[in-house]
DNA sequence: ACCTGTTTAGAGGTCAGACCACAAGTATAC
DNA sequence: GTATACTTGTGGTCTGACCTCTAAACAGGT
């Protein structure tokens, strides 16, 4: 029978404090940036011993809820959101997960994204991609800088896309590939082609053009995929000849 | 600026006895499963105190790393990843998800798990597909019972696209939706139209008609989206964009 | 031999209180 | 006025004792 169990980890203790926590944030006492009361005053208060306290809010801090700072205090996370984005780096010696996969699940994603942002980005979103298109061509010369760009134009295209949590996820998924990314760019030759492809996935979002942003950003991806040489083994696909210098970034 | 910052929230110890684990889980010695050795032994050895070693252990079991059994033993988790799943119920409240967001996400994924499926699916999951259809249509009287088959018909065609880490980000989108998911069966007047539509996505995956099954998918969780009133605000028909709007930068 | 209730050993859970380390403000010395 | 030292508040760690849970070993009765 499949159950689809909870599986709440916690003992009694831990439990307690994470849903004293959770009534808190639901209920808008506690909100993004706020400051948890001292550790052995809420222990105090809670009627349980620091180290168990201590246990809960750890568990708060692992999930990406709760930041604590050394001799500052325990703060109610405000960036943004972090979907498991630590785990992942076990889960993959663990469960056999592969670098194409990642890719795959990126391509998915973004292309998906990119359909969103075309439909619904606004303004501000449009006039923050061309600026990140033009930084992008200002630093064909200068990878490190480039990639920095590349990463905030696929950022901004979550953040059009209206949906924080298909972008939290995007960054989860992305993150686990920045170390790969990085050394890609920086040994990029032509960092031109890439910038120029950018530049096609904006003006498709920014013309509103839903399908044609789908397929740029599809297109934009498996090329990066290609040149990072992430393909997924047995995918015979040499139909056409895959560029010997693909663009690089993405 | 766009920071890609790693964000480790762990204090020396505990960073101590996270990255000793991950070793031991990357270079083989713990395998899914395996039993960690007792608190006392491992702190002993790695001369720590107990109750480092527990935030440490405690942070990876938040994760879904480890799994902990009070009055038995701590093992690596082994049943299917986890990727954040408990962080999500927090996220809403904290980061503003929406119930449509949380549905939008589950199509975009869905709708391409099934393309994967219908391109790569194996005959043993084509009988096991084939299985829950039959059983969908046996408890169309029954939708506790159909629910369950309905689930594992979606997670059964995760398995087939052959990408664990997508299969496992769908379980957590899916996973905060099952309570809302149960009341709607519960109340659900036709189960036939959805059996009936579950076994035209079988027919197209065992086909091999990757097109179909996308888009069969999605029209597919589109009825099943509406008939949970997740729509998104201000996306009838009318088609006028929707006023919602988060600010931009992070 | 076979159940069944009890004992016991091993593991994680909790507690208490002391002390350490870090960050930030405040007072003091120059 | 600036720089250093002190004080305070907060999280981090340690110690060692005790509690609770599980499962296996054991003992008795059938």
């Amino acid at each position: 029978m499949p159950r689809v169990r909870q599986d709440v980890p916690e003992s009694h203790r831990t439990m307690q404090v994470v849903n004293h926590v959770r009534s808190l944030i639901e209920n808008g006492t506690l909100q993004p940036g706020d400051k948890l009361p001292p550790e052995r005053e809420l222990a105090r208060d809670l009627k349980i011993s620091r180290a168990s306290l201590r246990t809960g809010i750890g568990y708060l801090a692992a999930m990406g809820v709760m930041k604590i700072r050394h001799g500052v205090g325990t703060f109610v996370a405000d960036g943004p959101p972090d979907l498991g984005k630590a785990s992942l780096s076990f889960m993959g010696p663990l469960h056999g997960f592969q670098s194409w996969q990642m890719f795959e699940a990126r391509i998915l994603l973004e292309s998906g994204l990119a359909a969103l942002a075309a439909e619904r980005g606004k303004d501000e979103h449009h006039a923050a991609l061309a600026e990140e298109v033009a930084e992008m061509f200002a630093a064909i010369e200068n990878p490190p800088e480039y990639l920095i760009h590349d990463v905030m134009f696929h950022r901004i295209i979550a953040q059009a896309s209206g949906n924080p949590i298909l972008a939290a996820i995007m960054e989860t998924v992305t993150s686990s590939m920045y170390d790969k990314r990085r050394k890609t760019v920086e040994r990029a030759i032509d960092l031109r082609e890439s910038a120029e492809m950018h530049r096609e996935i904006y003006r498709s979002i920014r013309g509103r053009k839903t399908a044609d942003a789908r397929r740029l950003m599809e297109q934009h991806l498996r090329m990066a995929q290609i040149a990072q040489g992430m393909e997924r083994p047995g995918d015979k696909r040499s139909a056409a000849p895959a560029p010997r210098e693909a663009p690089l970034g993405d």
